[in-house]
DNA sequence: TATGAATGAGATTTCATTCAT
DNA sequence: GATGAATGAAATCTCATTCAT
C-alpha cells in the first residue's frame, strides 16, 4: 500500500534527520554537553520523538557513532579503490591517496568519530569497538591490500602490509594536529598536501625496493 | 613572619592536594562528568575551598591541565636526555627511548592530557595551546635535538630534525591504540616493545645514511 | 442489519476487553501510575481506541470502578441469598456467609475497589459515590434484610438491621488486615475462617435474644 | 559552641518544616501526584534542600509516613491513658474514649496514614509495616491493656483483650465511612458520637459479665 | 473505525555556585 | 581562611492526549 510505504519512508527519513542532527552536536559539544533538547530542535522534531526512535540518549549516541562510522568507511573505501596501480601512475596516485585520506580525516564526520573515541571510550568501551569494526578495521585492511599490490607489482617492499598501512596512516597524519592546531585553525590545501607528502616520502624511503 | 610562611606553605600544599585529586577525576570522567563535589571529597577539602583557590570549575580544569603538562614535560625530557649518543650504544638506546616514550604516553597523566585535548579543545582551544606550550613543543624540540645529534654523528640522515621527531613519535605509537584497544585492555610489555620496535625499524630504514 | 449487529457486538466486546484489562492495572498500580499505554497493550488495542471508547483516562477509570462495583455487587448478593434461614441450619450458614463475604472482599476486584476508594476519593468523590450506589449500599441492605429475617424468626435480637449489618461486616473483617499484612501475605483458609468466626461470635453474643 | 548548636537546631527545624509540609500534600494528592516542587514551595525551601535532607522522593515519603505514625501513636496513647477505671466512671469514660479515638482517626495525620496504607502498600509493603510497628501495634496493645483492666475489675468479660481491642476499634468506626462519605463531608459531633455509642453498645452487650 | 506517529507539559534529580558562620 | 547549608538552572525522561491516514 502507498500508505505503508509512505510511513516507512517517513520513518526512515526521520531517523536520518535525527542522526544527521545528532552527529555534529555530539561532535561539537561532547556527549555530556550535548542536550537532547538541542538535537531535537536542530532536527525539527520534539524530544519524545527522539525517545520513541532511539530509546534514550546513550542509544542515540551509539547509533550516531555507528552511523558515522559506516559513512566514514564508505567514503574512505571509495578513495582507496581509486589508487592507480599502473607503473606510470602509482606514485602520483599514492600521493593523491594520502591527501584524500587526510581530507577524509578532517571531515566533520571523522572529527566527530575521533573525538568520541578519545573522550567517550573510557565511559563506554563499545564506542571504540564499533568504530573499529565498522570503519577503522575495514579501512586498514583495504589500504593494506592496495599496498600489498604495490609490493606484488614490485614497486615497493611491503613484507607486512597491515603494519605498512598503519604506518602509512601515521606518517601522513603526523603533522596535521600541530598544523591545524587540533582543528581549531583553517589551513590551506597546499600546506596540508606538503605535510602529507613529507610523510609519504618517509614511507617510500622506508619501503623502497632493495636494489638488485 | 613564621606565620606567613607556614600559611604560604599550607596554601601551596592545599593547591597541590586539590590538583592531584582533580587530574585523575577529570581524566577518568571528562570535564562535564567530573563533579566539584567528587574532587573536593577526594582531596579532603570542602567545595568552597576549591572555589577560593581556583575560582571555578573551568579555571581548576585549566590549571589541572597546565600542571599535568608540566609534569609530563619534565618526565619525558628526562627520558630524552638519557639517549646514549655513543656509536656503540645509540641504536639500542634509541629503541629504549622509543619504549620509554610510549610508556610515558600511557601514564595516567598523559592519558588525561591526550583525552582532554581531544575532547575539550573544541570547547576551549586554550587546552591545546597550553599543552603544546608546556609539553608537546618542548618535548618535540628536545627529541628533534637528539635526532639532529645522531645525524651530525653520521649515524642517520636527518635533514629536517623536527619533522623527523614528529614522524618518530607517530611511528612508535602507530600500533598502540589498536593494541591496547584505546587503553581499555592491559597489554604485556613485550608486545608494546615489539610494536615500538616495528616503528623504529621503519624510521631507521627511512633515515639510513646514504651509502658512500 | 447483520453488519450493524456485528459491529455492536464487536463494540461491546471491545469495551469489555478494555475494562477487563484496565481494572487489574488500576488496582495494582493506582490511578496515577497506571498508564494508558499499559492498559492498551494488555487489552491488545491501540491507545486511540481507548480514547474513542472512553474519552480519557479519568472516564475510563470511572467506568472501570463502576463496572467492578457491579460485578462485586452481583457476586456478594448471590452469596447473601444463600443464607439458610431454617432453625436447624441458620447458625452454621451464618458462619459460612461470613467466611464467603470475607473471601469476596479479598477478591482482586474488591481489593481494587477498596484501594481506589481509599486513594482516589479525595481526588474524585464520585468514586466513593459510585461504589456505594452500585455495591456497598445494595449489599448492606441485602445483608440487613437477611439479619432482619433472623430477628423475625426469633433466633436473634436485631432491632436495627442496617446497623447490625454494618457491625457484622466490621466484626468479620476486624482481624483481616493484620492477618494478611494488608494483602501482602498469603494466609491459609483456616486462619481466615477462625478470624471470621471470632467476629461472628462477638456479633452473636451482642445480638442474643434476651432470655424469656 | 553556640554555632554548632544553632546549626543543629536549624537543621532539625528544617527537617520538621519539610516533614510538616510533606504529610498533607502526600495525604491529599497521593504519592504519585504529590510533587517535590509543591512540597518544597509549601515548606518554603528549594528542591535541592529536600534532596539534601532526605535523598529522594521515596525516602521523604517513608520518613513522612514514619513521622506521622509516631505522632499518631503519641496522640492516641495519651487518649487511651485517660480512661478512668473507677467503678463510678468507667462506663462514661469508655464512651468518651471511643469518641476521642474516632476523632483521632479523623485527624489529617490519621487520614494521611490510612490513605497511604491503602494506596501505597502494594507498591511498597514497608509502608504498612512501619505504620503497624510505630502506631497500630502499640495502640492496639495499649487499648487491649486497658480493656483487660476493665475485665480484671470485673466490669466486663474480656477473655482475649487483643481481640477485644480490635473489635472495639472496628465497632466504633463501623458507621464512620458512610457517615462522612469517606471523609468528603463534614459531620456534626453529635452524629459521630451517636455512631460511636452504637458501636460501644454492641461491644458492651457482647462483653457483659455473665450473671452470677 | 482503528492506529502509528508526534508532542506539550511536567516529573525527578543533579550540579556549579554562593552565603552566613 | 574554611565550611555546612542552600539554591537557580537545567538535564533526562514519561505520559496523556491528538492528528493524519
Amino acid at each position: 500500500m502507498a500508505t505503508t510505504d509512505t510511513r516507512r519512508v517517513a520513518r526512515r527519513d526521520k531517523r536520518r534527520v535525527i542522526l544527521d542532527a545528532a552527529a555534529p552536536i555530539f561532535g561539537n559539544e561532547g556527549y555530556e554537553r550535548a542536550s537532547i533538547d538541542a538535537i531535537a530542535t536542530s532536527a525539527g522534531v520534539s524530544k519524545p520523538t527522539i525517545y520513541s526512535y532511539f530509546g534514550g540518549k546513550e542509544q542515540l549516541f551509539r547509533e550516531s557513532v555507528a552511523d558515522s562510522a559506516i559513512q566514514q568507511n564508505a567514503q574512505v573505501l571509495e578513495v582507496i579503490q581509486e589508487l592507480d596501480l599502473s607503473e606510470r601512475a602509482w606514485l602520483a596516485s599514492l600521493h593523491d591517496l594520502g591527501t584524500r585520506l587526510v581530507a577524509c580525516q578532517r571531515t566533520p564526520c571523522a572529527v566527530f568519530l575521533a573525538r568520541m573515541i578519545a573522550s567517550e571510550t573510557a565511559r563506554d568501551p563499545e564506542v571504540y569497538r564499533v568504530v573499529r569494526a565498522k570503519a577503522a578495521a575495514p579501512i586498514l585492511e583495504a589500504l593494506a591490500g592496495r599496498l600489498a599490490m604495490l609490493g606484488n607489482a614490485g614497486y615497493l617492499a611491503v613484507p607486512d602490509p597491515t603494519l605498512a598501512a598503519r604506518q602509512f596512516l601515521a606518517l601522513i597524519g603526523a603533522e596535521i594536529p600541530d598544523l591545524t592546531e587540533q582543528g581549531t585553525r583553517p589551513v590551506s590545501d597546499e600546506r596540508v598536501r606538503a605535510a602529507v607528502d613529507a610523510g609519504i616520502d618517509t614511507f617510500l624511503r622506508a619501503h623502497a625496493r632493495p636494489a638488485g
